[in-house]
Formats: structure tokens, C-alpha cells, sequence
DNA sequence: GTCTATACAGTGATAGAC
DNA sequence: GTCTATCACTGTATAGAC
């Protein structure tokens, strides 16, 4: 029997995809199990604190990431390049439309109210960062409001979309509106035919 | 101790709302009983394939909702005043973002699984729908395409960022940027202030 | 159509051996 | 850091009395 043995840093990123997948209520230890090849002996030793714990420590995880590749590049680097890259960025963390956002996802049932604060905060925060850029590139508060609200929704549902409909060319012809809504047209590329020329 | 009778017409609107709360995995028979006040008795009277066949009458239930009240008109009514129909049908049955859209919540986690021609068929007909109606305004086939898919992808959007900002009014702006979108602007209306004049 | 009792598998969680 | 055993509890599901 092959045992392998990990570091935290490595265990965080699988127990999120099994959460992301399967959902809060839906990931039972055993599923978790399945998925990431930890036992629940070793899925305790890192998260004392059970399923609420690994839960939350996830939803940090995922915060850090957008905190340094997306929300702090749009508060603090060029707008228009650090729109550009909030693109990329996005279409590359979610797999176009592969992956879904498990901060959305817990939002929509009653495990939101376990994590409220990391929720809201996780979108508060990215609204308003991209509506912050979005200022710098001279467009006036309301208009910079609506449109980084309408791009960080339209983001969501297109992710609820993509999964739903099974059409997995939907995200990027999602996101491509959303670049142009933007002012970045070019940030994402389109879909390359299979063709030999 | 009161004893309610009821029939399954009464019946399988308030199992949605349960599921709708609390997910697919998160409604167990025990908190449905706490939502609904129906035992396990009735439940499984009323549903003899459990949990799977009272998902399935639910799906069933909401997507004949839209069928009357938003695909139908679209495919057949005045496009214009179809469009419009949508956006305030829309707007009371999700109450200005205070419920959620049970098929898009199902579509996110491994529920999908179980329920994909459901939930692929609903989205399906809601953005095709949408876009012929667009398209007996006049629109061109690639824009009523991109549109549709726009407007339905935003609803859902703004479903999953109203509950997570907690923020009540983000559904009612979003809507009326839908309405902008889609040539109807005064769909809905925008919230009057509570002045005395 | 509803209630109660009961089944038995799966749940999160703990303790201790390795 | 991982594994196994075991805990009390909740899960879905069934049967039969009312």
C-alpha cells in the first residue's frame, strides 16, 4: 500500500476542489476521500476543526488568490493593463467555464450564512476594486459602478450557464462581451478554428 | 395537536422552497419536515421515489412556471411587450433577488449530474426563446443570439451577487440594465424614494 | 393522507496504535 | 502525518397502524 504523505500547502488546493465540485453539504468525508486520496485521519490533523474549518480555510485560499492576481493589480497597477490581465486571469482560473466559483456557489444555498463575512467580502471587494480601475480610466463613478458590477455578474452567471447548458464555448464568448464592455477588447483572444491554413 | 391535510398540488410548492433554501444535499427529510410541517409519512406518500423523484416534480414544477409565463410568451406574443413581460415576471418570481434560481443552484454542484436534461432544457429554451423574440424586433441573428444569452446569464449572475453582498437593490439595477439591453427600457420600473411629496 | 416504529448505511468526530 | 477502530447521531427508506 503506497502512503503519501503531505503539507498543508498542498492538501488546501485538493479539499477545495472536492469542495468546489460536491459542494459544502454535498462533500462528505468519504467523497473527500474518493477525490484527494486523504484519509480522515489526515484530513483532522490539518483541520482540527472539522468540515467548518476546512471549509474556511478553503474560502481564504481562494480569497489570497484573487487578492494577489486579480483585486490588487486592479487597486493598485495600470487600470487598463490590470483589466486586461483580470480577464486572463479569470478565464484561466476557472478553466473557461470548467471550474465553478465555490465563493458563488456557497453564496447560493443556506451555507452562505455559515460564511457570510468571507462572502460578501470576497465580492465587495472585487466590485469595488474593478470599479476603482475602471475610474482611473476616466470613466465617471456611476458609469464605473454598473459596468464592474455587470462584469463581475456576468462572470457568475456565466459559470451557472456553462454548466447548465453544457456548452462550453459559452464562457469565453461570455467573457469576450464582458472585455469589451470594458474597454479591453483585445484581452481575450478569440477561439482559433482547427484548421490547416 | 393539528393535523393538515394536504394534496399534491399544495404540496410541491412548499418542497421547493425547501430545496430552493437548502440544496439538493442540504435538504434532508428532517429539515424539510422543520420547513414544510409534512412528515416523512406524507413525503414519501407524495413521492415514492424519495429525494430524487421530489427533485425531479420540482424541476418539473418551475420550468412549467416558465413555460406559461415567460417561454411561451416569447415564442408566440408581441416580442416587444414579451420582453417586457420577462423582466417584471422575472423580477416578482425571483423577488428582487431575495430567492434564488433553483435550476441554476442545482446546475453547480454534483445535483447537476442527476438532473441534466432538465436543467440543460430549461436554459436552453429560456435563451432560444428570448433570442427569437429579439429577432422578430428586428435584430439580427448574431446579435438577438449574444443578447439572449447575455440577459439570461445576468439574471443569474445577479442572483448569486445578491446574496452574497447581502445587497437587496443590486437585483433590481442589473434588471433594468437588462431592460436597457434589450430595447425595453421602462420594464422596470426604477424604486421610488420614500419622500412625502 | 398522516403518524409511529424500525431498519440499517452513512455521517462527522475522537482516540490511540503505528 | 497516517491509519484503524469505534462513537453517537442523522441520513434515507420501509411497513403497518390509524
Amino acid at each position: 500500500m503506497t502512503r503519501t504523505v503531505y503539507e498543508k500547502t498542498d492538501v488546501i488546493p485538493l479539499v477545495a476542489e472536492a469542495l468546489r465540485d460536491l459542494g459544502y453539504e454535498g462533500a462528505s468525508f468519504s467523497r473527500i476521500t474518493e477525490r484527494t486520496a486523504l484519509g480522515k485521519g489526515s484530513l483532522y490533523h490539518f483541520f482540527p476543526g472539522g468540515k467548518e474549518e476546512m471549509a474556511a480555510e478553503v474560502l481564504a485560499h481562494v480569497d489570497a488568490w484573487f487578492a494577489t492576481n486579480v483585486f490588487r493589480p486592479l487597486e493598485e497597477d495600470e487600470p487598463q493593463a490590470a483589466i486586461a490581465h483580470m480577464l486572463t486571469a479569470v478565464d484561466d482560473y476557472f478553466r473557461s467555464g470548467q471550474r465553478i466559483c465555490l465563493v458563488g456557489s456557497f453564496a447560493l444555498d443556506a451555507t452562505r450564512d455559515r460564511f457570510v463575512g468571507a462572502i460578501q467580502r470576497y465580492f465587495v471587494r472585487w466590485i469595488s476594486a474593478l470599479c476603482g480601475a475602471l475610474k482611473r480610466t476616466g470613466k465617471d463613478a456611476d458609469t464605473a459602478k454598473h459596468l464592474a458590477e455587470d462584469a463581475v455578474l456576468a462572470i457568475q452567471g456565466a459559470l451557472v450557464l456553462t454548466r447548465a447548458t453544457m456548452d462550453n464555448a459559452l464562457f469565453s464568448r461570455a467573457l469576450k462581451r464582458i472585455a469589451i464592455s470594458l474597454g479591453v477588447p483585445s484581452a481575450i483572444k478569440t477561439q482559433r478554428r482547427q484548421t490547416k491554413t
